[in-house]
DNA sequence: CTAATGTCTCTAGTAGCTATAGCTTCAAGA
DNA sequence: TCTTGAAGCTATAGCTACTAGAGACATTAG
């Protein structure tokens, strides 16, 4: 049995999202030692390790919530498992698409800079003024790593 | 001057997100009407078209608070503006490549699969086991639009 | 004048964690 | 055996960039 943080450890999870996955219900509540602290077995692990390699593909949870009650039922057709994937495929390549986009705008941008003052940089005119864009960009990507 | 429907309008910004802007100071409060509504002059168009468009490239809120004090200052050097963007254009292309990658490991998940039942899925197999992976993928990316 | 739409403030919710506070438990060394 | 430090516990709040809702007031078209 391991501790939650050998479990971390081992999947490269972190321990507090251990403890959040167990309580949004991704991971079932798990034994306890008589100290209170929580207990992991063989199944546990997979499942963690299931968790995060589908996260580090970029599967929302939801999706990977569904992708867990599948693997419980391996009777079932794998049609849905087939579909979630091909869903976070497309999602992918969307964004793929919109960022080369972003990046062409934002390489034009640098490029063009002349280092010379505020007033005639074009990094700051471009930005101020849509209209200098070679394409439409009307998706806001998020940011965020 | 403007109504803050007009202005939302005007650079296709959402109301409540206008006024989250003043809240977080990217924006100047406005001037009221007798009624207290809020009421919109030339620059204050100018300056969320700018922050609009920034967001449109992906810029962080933080990094678009720099680049309009920047604005203001049109004496400055613009290599400040110019390292800004350059560090966009490096977060963009970075999640490019990342995405790329994953959208290798999902193309391989969704070609092996056989259509047949959950048990010998190669979608969660794959899943299950890191493995079979060709590339390291260890970074998450966030898949939010 | 009335009805519809727009605007006001305030609060809470979204995803997927991460961080903090204040406590208890455990394992190893002296 | 005692002690000290690491690891664990719960609960709450914070992060980005908004979005949604409630309940009240303002404005405008007919």
């Amino acid at each position: 049995m391991l501790t939650i943080g050998k479990l971390a450890a081992e999947t490269g999870v972190k321990v507090p999202t251990v403890r959040y996955y167990e309580q949004i219900g991704l991971l079932p509540p798990p034994e306890r030692s008589s100290g209170n602290q929580r207990l992991y077995g063989r199944g546990a692990r997979q499942r963690l390790a299931f968790i995060r390699h589908a996260r580090e593909l970029g599967f929302p949870l939801e999706a990977i919530r569904d992708l867990l009650s599948l693997s419980d039922r391996p009777d079932l057709p794998c049609s849905a498992a087939d579909a979630i994937a091909k869903a976070q495929l497309g999602a992918v390549q969307a964004r793929i698409a919109r960022l080369k986009a972003l990046e062409q705008e934002l390489q034009r941008m640098v490029v063009q800079c002349a280092h010379g003052t505020i007033a005639d940089c074009r990094v700051i005119e471009i930005l101020g003024d849509h209209g200098q864009c070679a394409h439409d960009h009307d998706a806001i990507p998020v940011v965020v790593d």
